[in-house]
RNA sequence: GCCGAUAUGGCGUAGUAGGUAGCGCAACGCAUUCGUAAUGCGUGGGUCCGCAGUUCGAGUCUGCGUAUCGGCACCA
């Protein structure tokens, strides 16, 4: 049976062979059906395999790929033998001369140290490193799944190709299997689930990327914000609050600016006589010629240049360290259009951030405190399929990466020797630092789409020099502090959004925005008593309401079941008389009485415990 | 930003060859008072994303813009 949800063909040779023998016969069906087409090849991916084509000024669109799969299917049913010829480079240019990707790709290769292979099915021969299965036959379990353009070498700067997205198993209940976890993944997409459940909202009005909080997601969003809070300061952070704006300079000063104006907000300048009519152009021109007198602020893509100011606004000594500034900040970034995705992806969203300032000496202790938090708090949170990737710097990326090879080995290697420390799984990715420094990201599998980093540990050596921070050792000497960047939720926004597709919007109680429906059997002799206990309930803590409208107990019951509501009491006579409760969980048949007391308290323990729900019983 | 698709009352949708909009859910009203996933009947609500154009006539065709969706690129 196949983890759809985690299915990663690249540790699944056989499927990824598959996969990758279909990505040729994809090739090959559009070789039929569009004579003029050069081709670049395409790997496997996780899940399935892709083909980039360059059709001139065609284009392939999703209307065209059921023409493509039968085709495909034609060339399967051939059961053609799948043939490897090995041969020489100056072979490979003459075979291939008529695709100019393949012939960049050839010219590239060493003749003495790699072998040129290519394979043949029937009359289409395709450069590839192999291997294959052996005959086109083994091809027919598959499904072209989208469209999309795709820029040659991954690079904004090229040409755009056209790339179709396939996926093929051996048999047609793995496939079939697939098609249906793909179906029910976009039933667990946040957007979805968060327009049911009226967690947050979009205007265009308001403005592309601006969600906006309606009070049931503005409720998980508060008891998310304070069990974060909560927990820091138990591990001796402090938590301060600082505006949602700042001047250019201090975004010069931090570096960012250089780095991140483009995906910055506009400068604001007060509108006077003196650049009323000058153009953006202009002032941003005079901000990096540092010409403008004006006050100029930005909204704030990120806060540590605030933390830096707060550091730096007083002495420490060495016995202050760590000091562990933390602050859950609103921040702007204007992603690109393209990049905006419900809340998992904002233009405003709200970090759950921290730096740490501390020794050298400290790092190690530190980063392991902070690695601690995250595993204690996926664990509230039940998370359990999570990866950690070790970002490195590109050496070859001068223009990103600050330039001081000391700084980066030795951070690199620090972070390399913790997490090999705490025994932790982790890969590592060259050119995914950030500009001042290695990190470690968490990352996590949304419903739809790629994976996205949760939680972050950033290491930085750069920021504290450029705001000129300092610590007096016990030598009394000036010494430089070290960083640490941190996120734990990430941005609270991106964390609800990973929560609802995880839970399908089933959330424990403690997170949940209706945790419970008092109903009535017969609302006009049974209200009074739920009425009551509603009041009590609420006075108490709990989030509760009434369902007395005048319809059907089965017809409430179900309302109160879509909606998600995670737990049902019913009040009928049996309970006005012996002061019970009914109660029925949501996504369970099961019903349970007990009093009232008893209830009361079986609650109170499972919010402060934190409890995750019982499993379903579908 | 790039490639492509889509855009109909609060939500989900029908509208096949251009002839001024249906349906389900929700909402509201009346009847019903019913013990665990939909009681019946009735009512109201749409400048068919925006702007311009073609046409006697546009939800339907064309162009531009905006937003959304699938990817690519980006992600401090």
């Amino acid at each position: 049976m196949i983890n759809y949800r985690k299915m990663n063909l690249k540790e699944n040779p056989q499927l990824n062979v598959l996969n990758h023998s279909c990505a040729h016969q994809l090739a090959q069906a559009v070789k039929h059906l569009y004579p003029h087409a050069k081709f670049w090849v395409g790997p496997v991916i996780s899940d399935g395999f892709y083909y980039d084509i360059d059709l001139g000024d065609d284009a392939i669109q999703e209307a065209d790929l059921p023409k493509i799969e039968k085709e495909m299917k034609k060339c399967a049913k051939d059961a053609k033998k799948i043939v490897r010829e090995e041969i020489s480079k100056a072979d490979a240019l003459e075979m291939f001369k008529d695709d100019p990707y393949k012939i960049d790709l050839i010219s590239n290769m060493d003749e003495n140290e790699v072998v040129i292979s290519c394979y043949r099915q029937g009359d289409f021969t395709d450069l590839c490193r192999g291997p294959h299965v052996e005959n086109t036959k083994f091809l027919k379990h598959f499904k072209l799944t989208k469209v999309s353009g795709a820029y040659w070498k991954a690079d904004a700067k090229n040409k755009m190709l056209q790339r179709v997205y396939g996926v093929c198993f051996e048999n047609e209940e793995d496939l079939n299997g697939y098609l249906k976890y793909m179906e029910e993944a976009k039933q667990r997409d946040h957007r979805k689930i968060g327009k049911e459940m009226d967690i947050f909202m979009l205007s265009d009005l308001v403005g592309k990327g601006l969600p906006m909080w309606l009070p049931n997601g503005y409720t998980v969003w508060r008891i998310l914000n304070n069990y974060i809070t909560d927990k820091e300061i138990a591990r001796g952070y402090k938590h301060v609050h600082t505006p949602d704006l700042g001047s250019v300079d201090l975004y010069k000063t931090s570096g960012h600016w250089d780095h991140y104006k483009a995906d910055m907000f506009a400068p604001m300048v007060k509108i006077n006589e003196g650049n009323r009519d000058r153009t953006l152009g202009a002032i941003l021109k005079d901000i990096d010629d540092s010409k403008l007198e004006d006050d100029v602020y930005v909204l704030r893509p990120m806060n540590c240049p605030h933390h830096m100011v707060i550091y730096g606004s007083r002495m420490h000594s060495y016995r202050d360290l760590p000091l562990r500034i933390a602050e859950i900040a609103n921040d702007f970034r204007f992603e690109a259009q393209g990049a905006v995705k419900g809340i998992e992806r904002a233009r405003s969203f709200t970090q759950n951030d921290s730096h740490i300032f501390c020794t050298p000496a400290q790092i190690e202790s530190e980063f392991k405190g902070v690695v601690d938090l995250i595993l204690d708090t996926y664990r509230d949170f039940g998370f359990k399929d999570y990866t950690f990737r070790l970002s490195l710097r590109d050496p070859a990326d001068t223009e990103k990466y600050f330039p001081d090879d000391e700084m980066w080995n030795s951070a690199e290697a620090s972070l390399r020797n913790v997490l090999d420390d705490l025994g932790i799984n982790y890969f590592e990715a060259i050119g995914e630092a950030a500009f001042y420094g290695p990190k470690l990201d968490v990352l996590v599998q949304p419903a739809v789409g790629n994976e996205v980093a949760l939680s972050t540990i950033q290491l930085d050596f750069l920021l504290p020099r450029r705001f000129e921070l300092t610590y007096i050792d016990e030598n009394n000497n000036k010494q430089t502090p070290v960083v640490i960047h941190r996120a734990i939720l990430g941005s609270l926004d991106r964390f609800i959004a990973f929560l609802l597709e995880e839970t399908m919007g089933n959330l424990p109680l403690w997170l949940a925005p209706e945790q419970f429906t008092i109903i009535p059997v017969n609302p006009n002799v049974h209200s009074d008593f739920a009425y009551d206990l509603c009041r009590r309930m609420a006075a108490e803590g709990f989030r509760v309401k009434v369902d007395d409208r005048n319809e059907k107990l089965g017809y409430r019951v179900r309302e109160a079941q879509v909606k998600k509501v995670t737990i049902q009491v019913v009040i009928g006579d049996n309970e006005v008389q012996n002061d019970l409760v009914t109660i029925r969980r949501h996504g369970q048949k099961q019903q349970l009485t007990m009093s009232v007391s008893d209830f009361l308290a079986a609650m109170h323990r499972e919010v402060a415990e934190k409890l995750l729900n019982p499993e379903g019983e579908e």
